[in-house]
DNA sequence: TAATTTAGTTGGTACATGCAACTTTTTTAT
DNA sequence: ATAAAAAAGTTGCATGTACCAACTAAATTA
């Protein structure tokens, strides 16, 4: 038997466990955050969500746009109802299709949006700064794989 | 003017930028998985943040329980109530303190731990298996820096 | 042109949660 | 010693966010 090689794996095993344990507390501390119904400026969290989605990848139809936050259309539905009531965006009938609404974000919403996301960089810099490069990185590569992987599994359980 | 200086800056506030887009797109998904009160096996997600609280630290009072688990006393009230229910757990009154609940974890929430912690530590090992070691503790280490400050941020604007 | 599919809305419902009021016990102050 | 305050836990109630199902209107397909 090798040494070295048990030494290895009990370090992937005890990394694992660390890991777990980490991101679960990281996900208990957000999901308590979200209850608390906590908001940027005058926007909830899913409501920032939905403005996230829009700045980033642009128009797009309320179906789509429940897809990417994960919600059932009618939710969506509300969720857009609350934002375009406070200004922070249009919902306007699709030219080539009369069903489909197109979203967008209003000068107001790009303006919140900016603010939101100024504070919240801001913040992670602060937190960050100290870290070598190639460590922060490598962090974005394994957390963006995490939420990948997180939303392969748990969609697949749902059977959608 | 520093060309090297700026170019450090500019990684820091992309790295920011990433590393906060990537753990917004983490919570989504989790938060996903927990409004379709995805189980493992019988208990849901608070139930199992319960059950681990309790294996890693011990047994505890309802209220203390209540606090690593960020829940109002009367929510953890009935979180326990259920996993009592379904013998997980054992809730005896403090010998010391009659008004105080000391939770147990029985053989039965015992076994059912490991199989959940076996599960999701399998999976895990998966997704790190091929990162550098020093890379997954970096990580590791990060995440857990970023649980620990949203935790003192989100607590602090709660007021407690 | 009739049947089916799709986008979105609305009504009903469920459920986890927090808050407030209450009971019981302990601690503190007078 | 006793009264007042604090603390642990439970229960009732309200709330908000979500899903599902039924519906309308429009587009697509047969």
């Amino acid at each position: 038997m090798s040494n070295i090689n048990t030494k290895r794996v009990d370090s992937l095993e005890q990394d694992a466990f660390a890991l777990q344990k980490a991101l679960s507390e990281l996900v208990k501390v957000y999901q308590f955050r979200d209850r608390k119904n906590i908001c940027y400026y005058d926007v909830s969290v899913t409501q920032c969500y939905a403005l996230d989605a829009l700045m980033i990848l642009g128009s797009m139809s309320q179906n789509n746009l429940a897809q990417h936050l994960y919600l059932d259309k009618s939710t969506a539905s509300r969720v857009v109802d609350s934002l375009e009531n406070k200004g922070y965006l249009n919902r306007e009938i699709d030219a080539n299709d009369a069903r489909s609404k197109i979203l967008s974000v209003t000068p107001e919403g790009v303006e919140l949006y900016k603010k939101i996301e100024h504070d919240l960089i801001k913040e992670m810099q602060n937190l960050i700064e100290d870290l070598d490069p190639e460590i922060r990185g490598a962090t974005i590569h394994l957390i963006s794989r995490l939420a990948r992987t997180a939303s392969e599994r748990f969609t697949k359980k749902t059977k959608k």
